[in-house]
DNA sequence: CTGTTAGCGCGTTCAA
DNA sequence: TTGAACGCGCTAACAG
């Protein structure tokens, strides 16, 4: 009773192989006294069903998308956005019947080969830097990819809003009317060094999201006729509003603190929300703060926001990954986001 | 260019197949110049390394670990406790070059059958009800699977804390000095009804994890000499601090509002804390509280709580469904928790 | 260090 | 409706 097969089912049930095969993948092709030998006979010898990895060499196909998630993947689960992604791929994968393999990319030599070795018809790529090796190990298994977020890759699908446009959006609301605005960042690079600048240059940015949302940034600030360049960027290490507190308490005490703060996250907004009140500045007389992301946070603190469904644009990634063509078709259409305005803002 | 094959590989390597084979598998047993030669070939050829399925189907071993994952799998992931375990896996299967396929039961009757259809070489089981099917499915494929938190299957392993044990523990603590004590609990059936009952039977009760807190806080009481026909127990449908807060306050309004409130998680914590703000109830002077889990937000609110580590729960879940025998050797030591007192409590 | 042989367990193909 | 043969792509085992 050690490996059960098939063809020993099918001996015992005294059938043909292929009867027993069709027995669990196309029963109505089986006569029914068939069918009640051969399931008789495998509960018998306790054979649980065909094997997975026959099966899918055989037909060419595993049934399972594969999602890669970039760095810690802590950091990952962590994040509440990156979960609602999840849990849209989870939902088309599970509707088509199909598995759902995480690939955490630790960072070390083998996550290439780890990628690569996979067993996935399909691969989701979690937003990643530009020059993210695991790109092109994906895009070598010439299997269907979708990247979320960015970087775009050639024979890759992407997923993903337009962060330019929204962040411009966003930023023409926090900064109306100010003279100081500031924005709270994710980091600028994979050092994910925290720190406070003035108006960044976005192009060296790696992280084509972020690098997105500062342009946007930029434009609104140029829209409303103020200087990029006086422009405070506070840079968290991490998706965390303790650390946008202790950045924004830092701003607040300044010489000329910001009378606007738009943040990436509305987990990094709240923390601002936190030192504003500490600094004893009032919301949004005295400043006004943006999020992103419209989490249930944001309502809770009445809070200006970016909002999109990070649920549908998982699921997005899933139907174009279980697509058979590399979703290169037409260009992706962008995903939806809008303005949801607060009470944070002017 | 449509599918490359190994052989193909080998063939313009001028090679045998496996040469070519070494070449990836063991390259230190192939000398340089055929292995440059090989993967020059491969290159040329657009070879992506060898094929996953056939891979697995040979060596008789998929190098990866399933992950079922009970009801909605929104939930789970909304859970940061489920979050952590989930890390913990990622964490042991990146390091054993072992991917991880998340498999999420959606309730309907393809549940077994994906379960069945998996390809992986273990099983972990985020903890489900006493009856669950997928129990059944998981240990017919008579590959390695660990149980968390319970049930119990013979046959499958089985990594928790001694829910029943810490919950008497923690329910001294909460209970101490206490007339009128009270408990929020996890649903009682799978139907996740909200309600408010008195000293419930917990015998009845199919989650494993839920009915052994209920013993162990109905073992607190008897040993404080209280009575647990007495004890208010307060149902939440969700791990959702609104919905606790709901509830308590509807408790702290009654003509006897609890002096001792034992909550079943952190977050259920946090609501009961705020209904008593809402309330005007001091704590702990007039009401105690305490949670589960020790998540950041108890530190925040100085909770009472039980302290263990889902992150190692899930490592360990993780390496035992590594092993090669199931994990049902000298039955399975304990995981460890501990209680953490704050200033929630007497 | 390299090559030959022999399947892993299943399902598509074609015939009965 | 059922059966017989074949091979999916790869690698363990064993020569050479």
């Amino acid at each position: 009773m050690k490996r059960v097969t098939l063809a020993q089912v099918a001996e015992a049930a005294g059938v043909s192989v292929m009867t027993a095969s069709y027995t669990y993948n196309r029963p109505a092709r089986v006569s029914d006294d068939a069918r009640a030998r051969v399931l008789a006979a495998a509960d018998r010898l306790g054979y649980a069903g065909p094997d997975p990895s026959a099966r899918s060499l055989r037909r060419g196909s595993t049934r399972t998308l594969g999602v890669v998630l970039g760095e810690h993947l802590t950091y990952a689960f962590d994040d509440p956005q990156a979960v609602r992604f999840l849990a849209g791929i989870a939902d088309v994968c599970a509707g088509a019947g199909y598995g759902m393999t995480i690939l955490p990319i630790t960072g070390a030599d083998d996550d290439v080969p780890r990628v690569r070795a996979a067993a996935v018809d399909g691969f989701i790529v979690w937003t990643t830097a530009d020059d993210d090796p695991v790109l092109a190990a994906v895009r070598s298994t010439k299997r269907p990819a979708v990247v979320h977020g960015g970087p775009a890759v050639a024979g890759l699908g992407l997923v993903s809003i337009d962060n330019r446009a929204a962040a411009r959006a966003i930023g023409a609301v926090a900064f109306a009317g100010a003279r100081r605005p500031a924005v709270v960042s994710f980091p600028l690079s994979r050092e994910r060094i925290s720190t406070v600048v003035r108006g960044p240059d976005p192009a060296p940015v790696l992280f084509p999201v972020t690098r997105e949302r500062l342009e946007g940034y930029r434009d609104a600030a140029d829209d409303l006729g103020l200087a990029w360049t006086d422009v405070t960027v506070a840079v968290c290490s991490r998706n965390d509003g303790a650390e946008a507190a202790r950045l924004a308490a830092a701003l607040f005490d300044a010489t000329d603190p910001p009378d606007a703060v738009a943040a990436m996250g509305d987990l990094l907004a709240a923390g601002v929300l936190d030192a504003a009140r500490a600094a004893g500045r009032a919301v949004p007389s005295q400043v006004a703060v943006t999020g992103w992301d419209d989490a249930a946070v944001a309502a809770d603190l009445g809070l200006t926001t970016v909002a999109q469904s990070l649920r549908d644009q998982g699921a997005a990634c899933a139907r174009a990954a279980l697509g058979a063509t590399p979703a290169r078709s037409a260009g992706p259409p962008a995903a939806p986001w809008s303005i949801v305005r607060r009470g944070s803002t002017r």
